[in-house]
DNA sequence: TTCGTTTTCGCAAATCTATGCAACAACGTT
DNA sequence: AACGTTGTTGCATAGATTTGCGAAAACGAA
């Protein structure tokens, strides 16, 4: 099934261990369609190995982040990931009155991307890029 | 001197209250040019009030910054807090790896804010978006 | 399969930020 | 100047994430 046995070539190929904590965050992460927080990755890593501790899911993100594997949204004062999927990149833009998230199409931001590395050097990492402003719906009920 | 008397006039008319603690906060980052974390922040606060609570200090940013007073930087795990000047607006674009801060005109963001607007009805908070990154010399050096 | 090296883990503690609550202070009114 | 209402504060605590450290586990080599 799923498809992060190129993730576990990727840590390989880095030096990094296989371990079967790091799996059981990978298939969590995986075998789910949205994003997901640390905590309720945890939930479900205990299921399996109930001996994971919390920081080691936090330190797993964090690796396959860093490794592109998986891709960080922040919603609200909490972090959440998703897996990095090549073929269906997007950014977040995320309400901080009600929370809600909208995907967007890199598109909007390539042209931004391509000045800051032009002019600037500087590389954004969009991956994990979360926009937050306001939604519509809260717009409209805030002015009311 | 400072212009922050008109950020007490909109705490009143928004129906808040000004306070010494409220004020020396105001003072401390009116009284700076670049961006300062909240604790440092605390630091200066209590060297007028020694009884300050660290918690007062984080509700009075938080508050400055949902009136547009001040505006927040992410730096490295942390929250830094710079005074809003509509005269000298612009966006941070921060390195991931040695937490060097450039800031940039908000010039390259307005067609993607107007687009956001448009299209989804959704208005960012640009400013307060911290831009992750890589810097150009950071970069280098990782390839080499 | 055992060994040795090096990474990773669990645990505890630290760091940063946010929040509930009762005492306190602002400030418009009297 | 005293009063009452309502917003604010300090304190203690909670929540989220990170980090130091010694024990345990991975994995290439023997």
């Amino acid at each position: 099934m799923s498809g992060h046995e190129s993730a576990i070539a990727r840590l390989r190929s880095e030096g990094y261990r296989m371990t079967p904590q790091r799996l059981s965050v990978l298939d969590i992460i995986a075998g789910r369609t949205g994003h997901i927080g640390a905590d309720e990755v945890w939930n479900l890593a205990r299921e399996q190995h109930p001996y994971v501790d919390l920081a080691t899911i936090y330190r797993t993100l964090q690796l396959l982040k860093s490794l592109g594997v998986v891709t960080e949204v922040v919603i609200g004062n909490k972090l959440h990931f998703e897996l990095a999927d090549q073929h269906n990149r997007h950014n977040h833009m995320v309400c901080s009155s009600c929370d809600t998230v909208q995907t967007l199409s890199p598109d909007y931001l390539a042209e931004f991307s391509q000045r800051l590395e032009l002019e600037f050097g500087f590389t954004p990492d969009l991956d994990n890029l979360t926009i937050g402003g306001m939604c519509s719906k809260c717009q409209s009920s805030t002015t009311e």
